[in-house]
DNA sequence: CATGAATGAGGTTTCATTCAT
DNA sequence: GATGAATGAAACCTCATTCAT
């Protein structure tokens, strides 16, 4: 009895870890080529699994590509309530969202490149997606929650669209580091240099408080 | 008006219309499916030309990736000079910056994609270009004579950027229009509704004008 | 009536049910779609059994094919013997004959098409078969009672190949079911329609009784 | 002016050539193995010509085989339009069109196998096809042509179904053919003996003139 | 200037079958 | 008796590119 409990365990570790070491394999390649130029013989390899356990699992590459969104947004929402920023005061949770933002997305290039293959294909994947919306609401509420805060501390002014906030401010970031290789050769200026990423920064920030606050 | 010439006169123009054929038909092929998703097949196919011709004019699909690129930021750069921003107050040029930019974008869908997709290539064929910094020059010395203006008003504050700026303006109506397809689908709300539209470019030009303005 | 008797019972009757219902499906998927176009995956999962299991009670899809077709022979010759043809007058044995082959083929139209799956790969699975000829010699035996019947009524003329006839029989009924819709698609005619149906089948029996009988 | 003819000649007809060779290969290839049993690489490897040019031409394997058939009801009808049957004697034209279609099954037994495969898929390219039907006609308007000749010179009886009566001579023929290797085998016969051979034309005669005469 | 014919390499996906318990 | 995990080979098909005029 004892005995035979290890050996489904085994099992399931086993389909486990072959689950997960072809979602990281399927992120990277999709992140670094889209999905046309992602190659499930590369992911296969990368994986270390045989190529036939990919559709096994997923059934297409288009379905592995959902099943990488998916645990994408799944991680960056997970990050955010990690934050606890409805412990914080209205501003300083404006600020440190910005902040996490911007650093989340420095740190996961992955993020942005996903998510610029799946609008090129204008969001078909997600939207057969049925667990996607309320996977990302808790983030609408915790925006609100921290707008609501402001107001009624008189910091924030009224009629704040959480929504079209939360836009703005993943726009700053998104855009700055998505660009960032066009920007750079078109300007021929390096955007990437220390100074110039914290000058980024403070400048979102500013930009953004300066709108918030009345 | 011997009878060569008209002849001569005609090939050129028939090499001409064809070599806009093929470029009109490949920006709109590499917009809609990326790089590594475009067909040369349909390109041809959609100009009207004998593939072989896409070959004879442009060397491979990667160089006409490129001539398509510069074609597509030579046209944004005229559209933008022709405003003679020059001309105008520095609040009200600010103003009609945004306002051009949101429309532009909106009105040139295929300028995000295909700069999505060479940003996913890190711009390599942006790199290989010769004319594309000269090309975009013109912007930053416009931009800094307005905030120059602004300044010497005493409407704007000192020290302000004009890359920063111009990216700031850039990132808030491009990411709205880029990511519109994920962004649906995650917060399941029409942000292409025409109200939504309009609350977008005022929301921006608050953003900014409450930061340049002191 | 021990403790252990009956779970080896059940433990019999689930390995019978797994056999059979392997079986039945395979003959719908191989009938179906041809040997070529089965899918073990497909009879898996139509007969609810984890495909390990089809390989463990039949060996390979070759022999799970043979296995069909000797359970498909042997279906059709009890069916006849159940006429009990040697008890009946031998011109109304014909058409009893002729009738029961023209329904028989209508309601197992899977009968056609695994023979011609078979015929297809020229009879290799039969062949190996060490039972196929003695399931079928009681036809023959059939056949000839009758006719020799009818000769010594002088009913019948005399020197007709048993084996021939039931071959033009089979012929008349088979062909018109397996050859169907390419016969309606090139005639453009619903060859299926009841009073079709009805024709064929007295056109038929007039055929062969026209030539059996003196 | 001269020169250039031979020029656009050979093209053609390399072009032909690759199409009517891949025509060929692609018939024998879905005749011994069926549909789904046919490889597209051994298409190509017969007809000496790259794969890629199969679908080039012929655009999908099920094009192909739809063509293949195509050009197998072509030829069948050709050359029973080249017997000239209605030159014939009503009797004699009935004699020889069973002669016919028995040794063009006999001699293309690829005809019978692509029908049967078609049939096993219900006739999905068929119905598809454009010039199936007309293709077909004629033989209608010849069969019916011999009847009435055969009725008005009171050979025949009246009311026969030309339709009925050639699916008739067609099964005995075919089914004989079609099913020689299952019947062989369950019946422990050589009927590709040249004597069973004989037997079986003048058996089928025999039934069909037996029938069609008064 | 223009083109129909042709290709080698490699794409995604599917297959019958086996492994390990 | 039964099963989920895994695989090598090969299937159909597509791709950017070149050949031969």
């Amino acid at each position: 009895m004892s005995a035979a409990a290890p050996v489904v365990e085994t099992r399931l570790r086993d389909a486990d870890r072959s689950q997960a070491a072809i979602l990281l394999a399927a992120r990277d390649e999709f992140a670094n080529h889209g999905l046309a130029g992602a190659r499930v013989d590369r992911i296969a390899e990368r994986a270390d699994v045989n190529k036939r356990l990919i559709y096994y699992y997923f059934g297409s590459k288009d379905d592995l590509f959902l099943a990488v969104l998916e645990r994408t947004y799944a991680d960056i929402r997970e990050a955010e309530q990690r934050l606890h920023l409805d412990e914080v005061e209205p501003v300083e949770a404006i600020r440190q969202l910005i902040s996490f933002t911007w650093h989340y997305y420095l740190e996961h290039p992955e993020f942005i490149t996903l998510l610029n293959s799946e609008n090129l294909h204008r969001a078909v994947h997600l939207k057969r997606s049925e667990r996607i919306q309320e996977m990302n609401s808790p983030l609408v509420q915790l925006l609100d929650g921290i707008l609501e805060r402001g107001r009624r501390q008189h910091l924030f002014h009224a009629g704040i669209d959480p929504i079209q906030l939360y836009i703005s401010i993943a726009s700053l970031c998104y855009f700055y580091l998505s660009n960032n290789p066009t920007l750079s050769a078109i300007f021929g200026r390096d955007l990437r240099a220390p100074k110039a990423m914290a000058q980024r920064l403070s400048h979102m920030t500013e930009l953004v408080l300066g709108y918030v606050m009345r």
